[in-house]
DNA sequence: ACCTGAACACCGTTCAAGT
DNA sequence: ACCTGAACACCGTTCAAGT
């Protein structure tokens, strides 16, 4: 006679979140996974195939919380850079992930939208495919390096992200 | 009675770069490690504290030889783009380790060297940081970006590196 | 002083047995 | 149909015993 589910895909996947954001990626175990949700390792194999799959799921619900953010700013790289940061700082954890082999290979095709909309806007669309690349490109290394600490010889990070972002738009305008 | 040693932190440290290319990071075990250096894995730790600190050590390296390959350049922008680049491709997995949390803070110390006389020269003494800051993040977002097949949007990944080499300097100049 | 086998803790995963 | 305890393989790490 079956039971009723004591647990769901959605529910492992949030305290596959939960736990990455509070102890790194080491610290999601199926067992502290399943500890969280209220049911035994075991179990989880019944939603996910393996720990990576889980792990996979954690990124591609990360990356489509990404997307609705930069989906609700003005549409300018100013403030999809500002918006992207924003998560970056967060959600560090989940943002590294993204860009780790525990990433799905389409997991941030959405996010792409609308940076490539703005850019399109700035030099065309010959162009659009190119910009969007540098202008992700840099806006992914800096916060990278913002979050893993790289940024070591002082000065003003804020205004280095400015700084930064005023010179990719410009050089992509004129 | 001393015996004559039977390995060294150097030859760790080689065998845990060769290990790390051939099979990423989960490969590179503490019995992989001694099984290379002809030992069992329990004398690991004669030479180093744990796992970490030989990971750390292996990012050391890899650090030194980028540094390396970055003074090699004639010191212009595009040429440490380019050496940069060929440094991501050779080493995959070492690069990627150096973003990583098992990267010590300041292991990319020295390879920032280049990269701020090479800013200097074009914006001056006092942008210099913040326009290392924008080339390094770009390039960094970029190799990492190519590296996991981020780019499947089509197009020319190499025209994308020029296009986005070009448009930086060019940025940095005027 | 370095090296090793044995042992322990911890984790991912499988599976037969429960409901 | 889902859930679980028990079991297995594998890994990091410690330590007493060897040389």
């Amino acid at each position: 006679m079956p039971t009723p589910d004591r647990t769901s895909l959605a529910a492992i996947v949030e305290a596959g979140r939960a736990i990455l954001e509070a102890t790194g990626p080491s610290g999601v175990t199926m067992q502290a996974v399943a500890a969280r949700v209220g049911v035994r390792a075991p179990s989880l194999y019944k939603r996910v195939r393996d720990r990576d799959a889980l792990l996979a799921e954690v990124v591609q619900a990360t990356a489509d919380d990404l997307t609705a953010r930069l989906e609700r700013t003005d549409g300018g790289l100013a403030e999809i850079a500002a918006a992207y940061r924003r998560f970056a700082r967060e959600q560090p954890e989940g943002f590294r992930l993204l860009f780790t082999a525990s990433a799905p290979p389409d997991a941030l095709r959405d996010a792409a939208v609308p940076v490539l909309r703005a850019c399109e806007a700035l030099v065309g669309a010959d162009e659009a495919l190119d910009a969007a690349r540098l202008f992700t490109a840099w806006a992914t290394g800096f916060l990278q390096m913002e979050l893993s600490g790289a940024f070591r010889l002082g000065g003003d990070v804020d205004a280095a992200f400015d700084y930064a972002t005023q010179r990719i738009i410009r050089a992509l305008t004129t």
